[in-house]
DNA sequence: TATGAATGAGCTTTCATTCAT
DNA sequence: AATGAATGAAAGCTCATTCAT
């Protein structure tokens, strides 16, 4: 009985995750009104009517592929930083986990996308995770380094984590622009990795505080 | 009779902007596929058979709003353009110019902000003139600086532009994150200058050749 | 332009018309749930879509009927009346009426009891006006009796007036019970009127005052 | 094995019995198109699958609930009747039995509703029953009563019989018109009484030969 | 006997588009 | 040039019913 219980739950969840992942994919392609029910069952191998049994809606089951996505990165940038390491450091590294995060589920970063532009009208409930992980893990990076001296003194924290994310971010977003710009495959490890490099320069040597550099006469 | 002609054409042009303005507005706001015709032609003031009439279908009188739109940036920076001038004056020049272009067009960001989702399927044909502008001009900006020796001779310009664009972009774009950072309002006068003056520092001081900064151990 | 305006409003009024007609007689056949839109649109000769441009929904359209027929009545039993004459007079002349207003409308018999069923769900905005029909004008004549002395001074006016109810509608209601009790067609005149003589019968025998009768030991 | 067998038939017992009461529930006061098999299931406290196992359907199981409800009223008033009493007291005693039946069960005076607005589809096969208690066993206290010149020659005893169920069924059918007609609970013991003595008025003192009434002049 | 998961057919509703004038 | 009325195709959603265990 118990592990009959075990197995249907099981095929259950099964379900409902091959839901989950189909919607993800095409929510992600289409958004929310370009995605079409019946295509996310064919491409979940369900009949329609589970998802209804599941999710209840169209609208609510793409609120729970939004909250499934933004939880992944919960516990992303926690993990970067090292305790007692340097801000530069500990600052690089979260950069490198975050531009890696993106490259690795580009869903995420159009799921994130779509919903900018609907005004965050169905994220907004869980949307502000992402933003207490900016501002509190990231932001407490460079909160120490301007403390510490390493950064500059006069440094706009919410600004600096804004551009962050739109540098990363663009890569994967933009596709559109990123595609015609470079002939090479724009997911090759050269490009993902010359693209970090890019984003840790123009990063550092805008935020490194006076002290690192002789001349900052702007 | 040929008075009235032009009448009728000056009305019909008239229907036609009033089309294309409605629909620009809610394009942009829900983007091709959570708009409504009748919603546009409610909001043009003018019978739906209009839309049909003047534009043929849904599909391409999105199209032509984007060409619109894409024609906006046309002369944009080519004015900001001082032959003779300092790089990095002129740089800031057209920076500051395309980022007041976009704080003055919400509408146009976000229009290219669905496009970019929608994998640029009906972007696709204007999108060009846009790169355009970005590589020719402001790239032409950069090489120039980079020539002179004003700007670091790695520079990435490809990278830097896309870069630039992301800077300026994710603070009309992306609302949901911006809203909840600031108390104030996104678009006073004193937030957009200070957003830009974020922006011009991240990019000068990443960009700024090491002969022009003391240190640039990094 | 004038002319033009009515004609497309009689051909819009008509349509609407047509819808309300075929709606009528489908849901007072088989009651909100078990009638199909399909069905309605195709009965009024009409496209489906028009329905729901004219009446928003299918719950809407049958509020809509409920209310057209609950209007029949507004007007029956006032003209009955005839002030001066007989409490006797009016009130046979008013259940004569009323009689065979359900015997020429069945379908409004029938509409009213899906709603009686369904606890007047839908028709509790518009039930009130027949109810005010019964209370105030056949209630009317049973005062002006009871203080005339010619109907009984112990009548119960209210339990009378549904019992009056009551002893018409379920002829026409209760088809199931009627259909096998009789040889003869039901909506036969000799049977209609048959029917009919039975009511006034029993009802003024019981409401006729005692005065009238002689015994009156119950 | 026996006493298991025994313990398995009366757990399925239960289980119809379980089926069979939220199904007159829910039929009850939804109908067969408003009713839903879920629903029921879930008021069954039991699996769905069962409904299907016990009943094999839903329109099934709806006759099968109309026929236990029919069956309620087989010996309801042949006990009524006292032979060699008083017609008029034989008749008050079935009719106070029926109509505290209907009040006991309002459930089965709904069902009834039901299938007469359906055309009696369903229980057609059953109603014959009802009817032949009505006619049988009320009926013949009537005749009795015609033939002992207690009540009045000319009187049509199934006109009668029709209008006795109107009077009595009314009251918890037309909830919707009882219940703002009256301030009082509609099913207190009082109201109860109230209704059944105005039946009783209405009728007696209709159906109450001319040689027990003084004047009978109609 | 009992169950959770699944299904297909069909429902109400929506939408871009076209007809008739 | 302009309009109100109408449509067909397809969308989201629901339901009675059955499968697999």
């Amino acid at each position: 009985m118990n592990r009959q219980n075990t197995e249907e739950l099981s095929r259950a969840e099964d379900s409902k995750n091959r839901i989950l992942l189909a919607a993800e994919q095409i929510f992600s392609h289409k958004g929310l009104d370009g995605a079409r029910v019946d295509e996310i069952a064919a491409k979940a191998e369900i009949n329609k009517r589970m998802i209804y049994h599941y999710f209840e809606s169209k609208e609510n089951l793409y609120v729970e592929v939004l909250r499934r996505n933004y939880n992944k990165i919960y516990n992303l940038t926690k993990e970067a930083i090292v305790p007692g390491a340097a801000p530069q450091e500990n600052a690089e590294r979260a950069l490198r986990r975050y531009f890696y995060f993106l490259a690795q589920d580009e869903e995420f970063v159009r799921l994130v996308s779509w919903e900018a532009l609907q005004q965050g009208r169905y994220g907004s409930k869980v949307l502000p995770e992402l933003l207490y992980l900016l501002q509190e893990d990231l932001g407490q990076i460079l909160r120490e380094g301007i403390e510490q001296g390493v950064f500059r003194q006069d440094l706009d924290i919410r600004h600096t984590l804004l551009s962050i994310h739109a540098l990363c971010h663009v890569y994967f977003n933009r596709h559109d622009m990123v595609q015609p710009m470079w002939p090479t495959d724009r997911m090759s490890e050269d490009m993902l990795e010359s693209r970090l490099q890019h984003i840790l320069d123009l990063v550092f040597h805008g935020i490194l505080s006076p002290t690192k550099r002789a001349d900052f006469s702007k």
